[in-house]
DNA sequence: TGTAAACCATTACGTAACGTTAATGTCAAT
DNA sequence: ATTGACATTAACGTTACGTAATGGTTTACA
C-alpha cells in the first residue's frame, strides 16, 4: 500500500508539515518521489514511522531517535521490549502524580497535611520512595504499625458519600474550634464539643478509637511544625489549645 | 520557611533558568527580593509552583496556565478535580499505547499481523474516547455498573510485574485455544483448559467471577463483531468454539 | 471542457520554553 | 584574603514544529 503525504499524516495522526520535517531532517524519506515531485510513502516508511512515534511519544528527542534506528546493531524486538518497559516506567511516574493530586485534593479538604517536600513528590520520583518510607516510619514510632495500615486502607478506599460527610465535619470542627478558641477556655462547653467532632474526625481514619491515641495525635499538633502551621492557620496557637482541650477531654 | 533560588530549584526538581524564566514571564514572581538583589520565596510560592507543575507535567502551555491561575473565579478545589480527570485521561492513553507495543512485539513474533491502522492506534487519542466510552457503555449494560467500575479500578492499578503476568497469560491462551481448536471438540481436556486460563484471564479484571458472568461475556464475544473479529483472528470460528467450551466448562 | 476545490511543493519567518555561556557581584568559611 | 559556591543580568542558541505566502497538479463535476 502507498500513501501521498496526507494520507501517510490522516492514518498516524501527524501533521503534513511534520513529515515534511522529517524528511528534511532526513528521519524519514519517502520511499519514492513522484514524476512532479510528490512524496510517495511505502510499507517500510510506515512502519519506520510507527518507531519514530513510539520514541516521540515517550519523548526522546528526534536526533536521538534518528540514532536509534540508523544503528547497526539495532533489533527491533529487543528495542521494542526495552520500550515497553520504558512506558511502563512512565505509567508509574503518571501514577504518581495521580495519587498526588489526590493527596493535595483531601489535603484542601483538611483531612491531611502536605509538607513542602510532598507537594513535589509527584515529580520527583527519585525522592518519593525514602520521603515516604519516612514519612511512614514517623508515625508508626507513635501508634503502631496497624493502626497506620489500616487507616491508610480506610482512606483509599473512602467512597463518595462518606467524602462529602467527612467535608461537612471537617468544616464543623474547624467552625466549633474557631470560636472555642476566641473565647479561651479548653474546658468550656464548646472546646469539650470540638473535641468530640475531632473524636468523630479521627474515626472516619482510625478502626479503633482510643484515648491514649487521641491525646498522643494532639500532641503531635504541637510538636511537628507541619501539622501545628495547619491548626495555627485557624487561629494562632490553635494547635496547642486543641491539646489542651483533648487532655481534658479524654481525663 | 523561605528559599532562595537554587534551593527552591532543588526542592522542586526545576533549574534555576526555569525560575527566572518563569519570573521574567511574571508566572511566578518571588515573594521578597533581599538587599542585594537575591529571590526569595515564600511558603505561597510554593504553592503555586506546586499548582505550574502539575498543569505543565499535563503539557498546558505556561500561558494558558497564567491564565488558569490568574482567574477571577479560580477555585484550587476545582481544578484540582478536573486536573485529576485529566490525568486519567492521560493514563488512559499510556495505556492504549502500552497495549499496542505488546501487540506490536507479538506481531513481530509472528503470532499476529497488524494492519496499518492498527499500528497507529496508540498514537490517536481522539479515536479512544469514542471507543471506550461505547466499549464501557455496552459493557454496563450487561453485567451493570459495578462490576465494570470495580473492573476499571483494578486495570488501573495494575502493577509492572501483574502486567506481565497479564502478558504472559495472554500469550498462553492463545496458544492453548488455538491448538483446542484445531482439534476442535469444545469438551476436550485441552478446550476446558483454554476455560480455565480464561477464567484466570478475566479475573486479572473482575473482582467477583461468577460461572454466569463469565458465559455471558463469551456469549458476547459472539455476538459483537469487534470482539469476534478479534477471536476470529486466532481462528475463524474461535469466539463461537470458546463460548462453547466454556458452556461445558461452566456446567 | 472548463473550472473550482482539494492537494502537492518550497521558502521563510514565528514560537515556546527553556539551555547555555559570559561577564560580574556576593556570601561563608578557612 | 582568598576560594568556591551561589547570586545577578544579558543575550544568543535550540527543538520541533505552526503558519503564511506563493505557485504548480489532480480530481470532481456541471
Amino acid at each position: 500500500m502507498e500513501y501521498t503525504i496526507n494520507k501517510l499524516a490522516k492514518l498516524a495522526g501527524v501533521s503534513t508539515r511534520t513529515l515534511r520535517y522529517y524528511d528534511e531532517f532526513e528521519l524519514l524519506s519517502p520511499g519514492r518521489i513522484s514524476s512532479k515531485g510528490y512524496r510517495i510513502y511505502g510499507q517500510k516508511e510506515i512502519d519506520r514511522l510507527q518507531q519514530i512515534l513510539f520514541y516521540r511519544a515517550l519523548g526522546v528527542p528526534l536526533k536521538a531517535i534518528k540514532n536509534i534506528l540508523s544503528s547497526e546493531n539495532f533489533d527491533e524486538q529487543v528495542a521494542l521490549e526495552s520500550h515497553l518497559s520504558a512506558l511502563l516506567a512512565k505509567r508509574e511516574q503518571l501514577d504518581l502524580l495521580i495519587a498526588n493530586v489526590g493527596k493535595s485534593i483531601r489535603a484542601m479538604k483538611g483531612e491531611i497535611i502536605m509538607s513542602d517536600q510532598e507537594k513535589f513528590e509527584g515529580f520527583l520520583k527519585k525522592l518519593v520512595d525514602d520521603n515516604e518510607r519516612q514519612h511512614g516510619k514517623e508515625a508508626r514510632g507513635k501508634f503502631g504499625d496497624e493502626i497506620v495500615d489500616r487507616s491508610n486502607a480506610k482512606v483509599m478506599g473512602i467512597s463518595k458519600e462518606k467524602y462529602a460527610e467527612l467535608d461537612a465535619l471537617t468544616v464543623e470542627l474547624t467552625e466549633t474550634l474557631k470560636t472555642a478558641f476566641k473565647q479561651g477556655d479548653p474546658a468550656s462547653e464548646l472546646a469539650q464539643k470540638a473535641c468530640e467532632l475531632h473524636k468523630k474526625w479521627l474515626c472516619f481514619f482510625w478502626e479503633d478509637y482510643s484515648k491514649e491515641a487521641h491525646i498522643g495525635i494532639t500532641q503531635m499538633y504541637v510538636d511537628d511544625p507541619r501539622f501545628t502551621a495547619y491548626y495555627d492557620k485557624i487561629a494562632v496557637g490553635c494547635a496547642v489549645f486543641l491539646r489542651d482541650a483533648v487532655l481534658i477531654y479524654c481525663k
